[in-house]
DNA sequence: TGGCGGGTAATCGTCAGCAATCCCGCGAGC
DNA sequence: GCTCGCGGGATTGCTGACGATTACCCGCCA
């Protein structure tokens, strides 16, 4: 049943490991937002050519956390709510059409995989170990996003989810009505596994909006808390 | 009214001027699907280093057109059937939601130049200019996502658009129908104008899946056209 | 036939260095 | 005081050469 991992792609690729490395201490909030990034710096931290390190962020730069400034610096991209906006109304179109895609094609062993995720779901939030809820939920996305057998779409939504959790760790932002969570998790869910695909499509969509909300309002609570210089 | 376009990133950022260069080669089908990239040869004809071919090849790879195999070579994307479904289906999605905005949110001024746009697609499937009703069906869907006002968006869009014309120039697939094709955008844009979201998202969508069907059928009738080695 | 090993060719990665560009502070001039 | 221009410093953009790593091809051999 374990699948074999790819003996492969192990140590290669150093451009993907430096992007790996650089990712990862974004992601964690470890680089502020709108910081600056040193090509050499990084190149002596990393251990690595000045050329590698920028292989490294022109894929970061294509994955939307990083920008570039021409013939000047390297900084991590900044939040905003109109990026809140940007990635939560195309989240929803492309998690629609994921969840459209998997209520069509999927198969027991993936529905079997759905519902235990959805289980483990419940009983994080049931136990308020609030940090899993959120590794879960974004799991169970890429769960259905995988169901749908489709390449492109699994990058995009995977490149979009990543900024969505930048988002979140930079603007402070969290879920907090847990309950709800689980209900349309667990509707979107169902209607994947009895192979409703419009309902799926609307569930994953509606979801989504109700999260676009919450943020737009925690946005007008919050105003400016995150905004580097 | 005119806005000034911007004096700097004219001749600069010589990896993004090769990699147009290449784009341009592959769009126009020149360099066949699956045909093999020599960083060497590259760097010689368009008089770059090789460090700047590889630069514009990751950029293609990352936007389809070109793929990479570690360690041996870089090769012009081959086009499959598979291929197309995700492209259409994908762009569907997109388009749903860039219609939805663009239904939302266009002013007067956006409404206008939808007009002409649509006028000019009309005139030129009634002068059976199809080389350019092929172009204009192009900007006309562009000029929606950009009613959109949707960064993100915009740029997946354009990705995904590059793919399916590669796709369209390498599979030889063209569309046939031109009275329904010129019905379908009417409808479409006149949702748009008469700012009726739901509308728009619908046709947006419908549009797209009647080419996929459409492809569907070509790919039945012209099996492995031209999916090389 | 199937496995082993060497040769070849291409990519991957490094390095030093120069060119191009931007940022910033200083001083001149009004 | 304010604006403007002008260097100097810092950083990125690009090059060329080089060695390291890997994949592919082909002949040898059992």
């Amino acid at each position: 049943m374990a699948k074999l991992t790819s003996l492969k792609s192990e140590k290669r690729l150093l451009d993907r490991q430096a992007a790996d490395g650089i990712r990862t201490h974004i992601l964690e909030g470890i680089l502020p937002a709108g910081g600056r990034l040193l090509e050499t710096q990084l190149s002596e931290e990393l251990e690595v050519s000045r050329g590698t390190v920028r292989a490294a962020l022109a894929q970061l730069a294509r994955e939307g956390l990083v920008q570039q400034v021409a013939f000047t610096r390297w900084q991590v991209s900044e939040t905003s709510p109109r990026d809140a906006w940007e990635l939560y109304t195309l989240r929803a179109a492309l998690e629609g059409l994921a969840a459209r895609l998997a209520a069509e094609h999927g198969v027991a062993a993936d529905h079997k995989r759905l519902k235990s995720t959805v289980a483990e779901l419940t009983r994080a939030v049931k136990d308020k170990r609030f940090d899993d809820v959120t590794d879960i939920d974004f799991r169970l996305h890429q769960e259905i996003v995988e169901i749908a057998k489709h390449r492109r779409l699994a990058e995009q939504h995977g490149f979009i989810m990543q900024q969505v959790r930048f988002h979140m760790v930079h603007s402070g932002f969290f879920p907090t009505d847990y309950a709800a969570l689980v209900d349309e998790h667990a509707a979107l869910i169902g209607a994947v596994i009895e192979r409703q695909p419009d309902l799926a499509e609307q569930l994953a969509k509606s979801h989504n909006e109700a999260e676009v909300k919450l943020l737009a309002a925690h946005t007008e609570e919050n105003p400016r808390a995150v905004t580097a210089s």
